[in-house]
DNA sequence: CCGATCACGTA
DNA sequence: AACGTACGTGATCGAA
């Protein structure tokens, strides 16, 4: 037997929406409504599994029923824009289950529900109808149930007459006598005044309908409720009219088209994945679709020997290494996949290869990788430089969206629709637990791989495009990553005997420290944690709470200069935290790190992870190795040439970012200012105070500086205060006397949420993208912080666009020129170099030449750069 | 053996 | 009501 399941789409959504709290994704995008929907949606395939389906949505504003009464849902709350951009997801939902979805101008979702349910109701279907609205129990009947939610969501109860006879003593199509009587507030239908849902059986009972009622109403009992009704004879009968269900609106489709069943699971699965739905992703992962991905068959070949056929290119190829740290780590395996076959080459047999070997270093033979860094550093370990590589789908995945906090294989495949694969965590475990796995299953999950690369190269290529991003990652981004990749594995030399005696000294001065710490405060604990110190300080010494966390008292640094004065203890304490962290952060950390026979230092670039464009540096992080307090700037001696009589040479860019700011606001007043290169902090004093450069005073300058640096971040009152000192109000003046002196800055800001909001995302000079969807949050914290993004991150991506400009060019010039010196590092504005003692004026030369012609801006690029025997020297 | 939290280093 | 942007690491703590 057929069954139909009707659901009135736009009531499930609002009970969901209003059911839930207000949940969001990584994005910001509010899903309660969705996920509430979803789970409804399941509940009833699960339960009901109906063989046909469909839901039903409100279309316009108007309908046929605001003719006869204009008033109709007047007075109704504006639906919650929280809720309003959930309906396009819930559509894409169904659209991914093949549930058909039906709205239709003029009408409601009522109508449609009603005019179909008679329709599947002649055929003798079994009908069901889902919704939160009463008014549907009207067409219940022999072959239809309504299933009203009661509480919550899945919460519900089914009609049939049996319960409508029992809850409210009346057959089903006196429901909308009973509307026309007692009115429905939600809908304005305005009934008969004074007479409620009680009053309006007892009449139904007597009299069956309105008509009736009306007809007989000297028999109705009571003066008061006969006046009510001879008074509000048509508008009781109005309101009878507009909560009858039309049953006959015109539609295109035929029962047969609401069939329920196949639908594609990848697709449900990755819209799960989207919408961040954790535990629905989980059911449906590895429930049935993951059984039948297993079944979907790939057929490859093990390669024994390396021929010529095996090297077709171009080639999706996957160089597989466990560890995540790839510097000198084992090859678990290859993959190639080209137009003429599929191939699993154990690394041996790989290695061993001229052929192979050869093909991977020329340049002409292209090969599209995930992750091409990761390919060339760890095949440049074993002396293979990898060439030729045409396509790097994680940078493609990252130009894209940065967004995306995995860059997975199987997580790229699943969002851009590809075959979906095994993640690499459920093939080889995690952890500790984490291993190669029987060859069989290892060649196939790296066959699997390259075939997604393979896949999905043409798509990501054109989607880069249509953005205009394909020259961002084609002539920067992936030429960057092989200059990351050469910096990487060259390494920094470090002079580990200095580190180690810098640790001995640390150590027996944080010695020292502890004692008088525990003698001040009477007791021995441990310093380093929060929650102790918090004790000591705060309920046996007494010291007046600062700050709180949510875990207790805040001793931050900022907290504990507060309480300097209180009590001789804290010097001490903020001594021997600065002490500690330089011991065990950069000391130890650093010795942890370094090569027992090299004495260098591998750091990785993480070129696919930050927000903005930006590159992060782990294993360890030398993007933030100490400079501002000089106990902390010593650490820098021990980074050394890594060869005799080399230098360090340091070159940075200066006030880049308040020079993009200049450029892509078009400020006139910063724009000469950089022209003239004026000291850019007094020049912003003298604007904001209206005074000439003699009388910038220190605080001045030291207030419009930190204004500068706030104006990048994307300005708050709050911020200000802070980074000041000052109250809000004051932090306030300051911004507006600011805006007021740089029009244009003002002018910027407003513009760049404007459009941000417009188009969804923020774009850099180079066209790298964030979207920012959090920009219509209702959350002011929310908002509030997608703005200062949308002001900040073209700044910020703009200046990584132009250093990672100046790497690529610099990298070729060095070539080019036959040079020996070597980049090293970035630190986000400044490229640091070894440089042999003959190479030392020459590349004073060049790499500022090369850096501050990067790109042509409104405003000149300038860049300081100084040599020295270490980087400590280079100053 | 992990994840969360706090604190703190850089641009 | 709670907040300046972008990161990574180490120590602690409480739970698995």
């Amino acid at each position: 037997m057929k069954k139909l399941i009707l659901i009135d789409g736009n009531s499930i959504a609002y009970r969901a929406f209003f059911a839930l709290p207000l949940l969001n994704n990584d994005k910001g995008v509010y899903t309660n409504a969705v996920y509430g929907f979803t789970t409804m949606l399941l509940k009833i395939i699960q339960e009901e599994k109906p063989s046909h389906m469909l839901v039903a949505f409100d279309a316009g504003k108007t309908t046929f029923r605001h003719k006869t009464y204009e008033e109709y849902k007047g007075g109704r709350q504006k639906t919650p824009p929280e809720l309003s951009e959930q309906f396009p997801l819930i559509r894409e939902l169904l659209d991914a289950f093949n549930i058909k979805r039906f709205e239709l101008d003029n009408y409601e979702a009522d109508d449609i529900i009603g005019t179909l349910s008679k329709e599947a109701e002649k055929e003798k279907w079994e009908v069901k109808v889902v919704s939160g609205d009463k008014d549907l129990l009207q067409l219940v009947s022999d072959y239809v149930t309504v299933v009203l939610t009661k509480k919550g969501i899945t919460n519900v109860e089914s009609y049939d007459e049996a319960l409508i006879d029992e809850k409210y003593g009346i057959k089903p199509n006196q429901i909308i006598d009973m509307k026309g009587l007692m009115g429905d507030s939600s809908d304005n239908i305005p009934g008969v005044p004074g007479v409620g849902e009680k009053t309006a059986l007892k009449l139904l009972k007597q009299f069956g309908t309105i008509e009736n009622v009306l007809d007989s109403v000297d028999d109705v009992s009571g003066k008061k409720l006969k006046e009510k009704l001879i008074e509000n004879k048509e508008q009781a009968l109005m309101s009878k009219e507009l909560a009858t269900i039309f049953t006959e609106v015109p539609y295109n489709l035929t029962l047969d088209e609401l069939k329920f069943g196949e639908y594609d699971e990848e697709k449900v699965v990755s819209l799960f994945k989207e919408l961040e739905f954790k535990s629905l992703v989980d059911q449906f992962d590895t429930g049935v679709s993951a059984a039948e991905k297993e079944l979907e068959e790939l057929s490859f070949d093990v390669v024994e020997e390396v021929k010529e056929e095996h090297l077709a290119t171009p080639a999706a190829m996957v160089v597989e290494v466990l560890d995540e740290n790839y510097h000198q780590a084992d090859i678990a395996g290859f993959a190639l996949v080209h137009e003429k076959g599929r191939y699993f080459i154990p690394t041996e047999t790989a290695l061993r290869s001229d052929l192979f070997v050869e093909w991977a270093k020329d340049e002409t033979k292209k090969k599209w990788l995930l992750d091409a860094k990761r390919g060339v550093v760890v095949l440049g370990w074993k002396d293979v430089l990898l060439d030729g590589v045409d396509f790097d789908l994680l940078m493609a995945s990252y130009l894209l969206d940065p967004s995306h906090s995995s860059h997975d294989l199987s997580d790229i495949a699943t969002r851009k629709g590809a075959k979906s694969i095994q993640a690499d965590e459920a093939v080889y475990g995690k952890g500790a637990k984490r291993k190669v796995p029987e060859t069989g299953v290892l060649a196939e999950h790296l066959v699997r791989k390259a075939n997604v690369i393979y896949e999905l190269k043409e798509q990501m290529e054109e989607e880069l495009k249509k953005n205009e991003q394909f020259k961002l990652f084609k002539d920067l981004e992936m030429p960057l990553s092989v200059v990351l990749g050469r910096m990487e594995t060259e390494g920094v030399k470090v002079d580990i005997d200095q580190l180690k005696a810098m640790g001995e000294d640390l150590a027996s001065r944080l010695a020292e420290l502890e004692k008088h710490i525990h003698e001040h405060a009477g007791v021995s604990f441990n310093i380093n944690s929060p929650k102790q110190l918090g004790e000591v300080l705060f309920e046996k010494l007494g010291l007046p709470v600062i700050k709180k966390t949510k875990t207790g008292y805040s001793t931050s640094a900022d907290v504990l200069e507060k309480l300097a004065e209180d009590h001789e203890i804290i010097r001490h304490i903020l001594h021997y935290r600065q002490l500690g962290k330089l011991n065990s952060t950069y000391i130890e950390g650093l010795v942890k790190v370094t090569h027992k026979d090299t004495s260098k230092i591998h750091t990785r670039f993480n070129q696919a992870l930050t927000q903005t464009g930006r590159l992060s540096s782990t294993d360890p992080n030398l993007q933030n190795i100490p400079i501002r307090l000089e106990e902390g700037r010593k650490i820098r001696k021990a980074f050394i040439p890594s060869e005799e009589g080399w230098k360090i040479l340091a070159a940075d860019y200066s006030q880049i970012e308040l020079r993009v700011l200049a450029h892509i606001a078009q400020d006139e007043k910063l724009i000469t200012a950089f022209k003239e290169d004026m000291d850019i902090h007094t020049k912003t004093a003298m604007d904001v105070f209206h005074v000439s450069e003699e009388d910038v005073t220190s605080m001045m300058r030291r207030s419009a500086k930190a204004v500068n640096f706030g104006i990048v971040y994307g300005i708050s009152d709050y911020g200000l205060s802070q980074s000041l000192g000052i109250t809000r109000k004051e932090a306030a003046k300051f911004i507006e006397r600011y805006l007021a002196s740089y029009p244009n800055v003002a002018e910027y800001m407003e513009r760049i949420i404007e459009e941000a909001r417009e188009n969804g995302y923020v774009s850099t000079l180079l066209n790298r993208r964030r979207y920012l969807p959090e920009l219509t949050s209702r959350n002011f914290n929310q908002r509030s912080f997608a703005e200062r993004t949308a002001m900040n991150t073209p700044i910020q991506g703009t200046a990584a666009d132009i250093i990672k400009k100046a790497m690529v060019e610099m990298a070729l010039r060095l070539e080019e020129a036959n040079l020996k010196s070597r980049l090293l590092l970035q630190v986000h504005d400044e490229l640091i170099f070894e440089v042999p003692p003959e190479e030392v004026d020459k590349m004073m030369k060049i790499v500022p030449e090369v850096m501050e012609n990067a790109v042509e801006l409104a405003v000149p690029l300038k860049v300081d750069i100084s040599a020295g025997d270490t980087w400590y020297d280079a100053k």
